[in-house]
DNA sequence: GATGAATGAGGTTTCATTCAT
DNA sequence: TATGAATGAAACCTCATTCAT
């Protein structure tokens, strides 16, 4: 092995997607990137012909995917309230470990739609219908009332991924867990009540 | 109205704030902004000394605040529902009106965090304490469960907002008004028999 | 007038074509060409958005063509010989005047065919059907016995070109205006034996 | 022949010559000669130290000489007109052999005069001075009549090679056999006739 | 108040070449 | 012999900004 163990890809790829979430895919320079990645500029071009395809593959190596649909099942096992913490509390470490990429995503999605926007366009969807599936059989067993389940589904994950957003983004406030905790539990009450037969 | 009707500083933060909005604060030059008022590039630096300071006076122009303060004491005329639609239709229609601002708060809040952020603080805190507010009333009217109230206008805004981001920027596909009706209906009625006595 | 006579677009046409001819239009970086005129390389740019648009420019402000053309009227004043003396000094005199553009051309033609070879063909097209008049006007005149006459004026060029491109280009001899009298006049008088009656 | 039959540094000189004479020396990367010959490009440096010393080699392997050297006595045999076709139906299949070659050396001697000039001379002299043995026998024998042979030489081979530049490089017009048979019959005819007692 | 002309600094990308294996 | 990985230097070009009018 080298005396880097990250392979020389790897570095760039983390050294980019950490620059770019700071100041955005144009403020973020390829020899910066190169810089922070202990590299010379051109190998950078080396690895990724161009900055655009840099980008792309920042996009496509840290994928959103699969973070709730294998839980599904044991949902069921849950009481309703308890589930609905549970798909919180995934969705939401989800977006902590990935809170860059979230950023990037937020801030590119303007300028670079055909890219940025497909390609979380793929993972919401599939959100959205995992939570579907979970509701629907939940109305089947008499346990919830009726109501457009996808629709559930938007305004439980709305509720949750708002209030990171603006405890984050907009008031930056190293929120402590416990302020996130008592917000959950309101937002779940709430939801709850709202759904139950 | 003719087009040289306003002043050559209106036109240019009609061009930046435009321009800002499809590319964001670096993708959109001074030259292209100045092209798009129809005016030299010196120019535009005549009116703002800096691209910084043009920026600035972008945010600062295109208020979004008293939107729905003046609009709480008739909210108690109206019927618990009514009054969670109104807020709703208020607060989309704020957001349609001022798409383009918020396609530059959401990008650059990152990039620019002092400016941007602290602009958006304001309005956000405001807009929460004034639903809070009204939630506040309804408790002590015995009409609405004992909840976090600040909390519960985040979770009602949370869904909506959501809602408009996903539709607008990730989906983009020009949803029909009735796409929206749907949504808010549902949306008002999980809340509304959530938060409910 | 500012000190320099020149406008600042000529200083840079001049440099170009210069550096263009000794080192190719590749080997001729921007930032040398605009250093040889005096100016900044964003100059250079502002002026002429993309090296290629300069090198086009170049390519049209050097015109060749009107060289022979407007003597043709003349010519049938002179005794024959004379007359080819006259059109091969002509034509002679406009490729020494056009050295630098003729290095230009005979480099590029290959690289960049599209540009450069249809500039040349119609100077070149042009300069044969002159002559050709010519040639057809003396042999109606039973002067001159029967021949194709554009193969004719390109016999009589070609000898000239040839000549011009060995002595200039190849063996780069500088050679003296004797060299150049005595090549011409045997020239003449084998094409003039060649083609009269 | 299989394609592997040639060496690897054939193959990096048949791509070097190959891209050289479309793109030009500078044009034409080291990279993508080494791609053209299907090796690393590491691999073209082993073999050849320097960019620069492939070019020489292109030139050194390539040689033009001895095309019509060798074919001296046999003119003699043949009639004026037949030895005139003779000699440039050789120049001209030489030509067409090394095209490319012909392409590098015109595009090349204004930047490598120092290669491409020494290693043309050597060929265009030799060239004239046996066009010129032939005329001056021809002379002796009193068929010719008295003019400077090598400045003879120069006249025929001229009107040949400037057509060939025309046809080739200028009009780039796939000229057809008959086109070349047409020209050459009357480039004969004009210097028999002009140089003939 | 408005501008045409000019610019230093810095952007991404390509070049020929070297190193280590 | 052949190569994958890495590089300093330099290419073209764009940026926000200033100067003189």
């Amino acid at each position: 092995m080298t005396p880097e163990t990250r392979s020389t890809k790897e570095r760039i790829l983390e050294s980019a997607i950490k620059l770019f979430s700071q100041k955005g895919y144009l403020g973020a320079s390829t020899r910066e990137i190169a810089r922070g990645a202990g590299v010379a500029e051109v190998t950078l071009f080396r690895h990724f012909s161009t900055k655009e395809k840099l980008f792309e593959e920042v996009l496509n190596n840290y994928s959103f995917l699969p973070v709730l649909k294998h839980k599904l099942p044991e949902l069921f096992n849950l009481e309703y309230e308890e589930a609905l913490f549970e798909i919180i509390r995934s969705f939401l470490s989800s977006l902590f470990l990935r809170k860059e990429m979230t950023k990037i995503i937020k801030a590119e999605i303007f300028t670079h739609p055909e890219k940025v926007a497909k390609y979380v366009q793929v993972f919401i969807d599939e959100l959205y219908n995992t939570i579907a599936i979970y509701f629907k059989e939940m109305q089947e067993k008499g346990i919830l009332r009726n109501f457009d389940t996808r629709l559930g589904g938007r305004a439980l994950l709305g509720m949750v991924f708002s209030y990171f957003e603006v405890e984050e983004f907009i008031f930056q406030k190293q929120s402590s867990q416990e302020d996130y905790e008592k917000a959950i539990k309101e937002f779940v009450k709430i939801f709850a009540k709202g759904t139950l037969k």
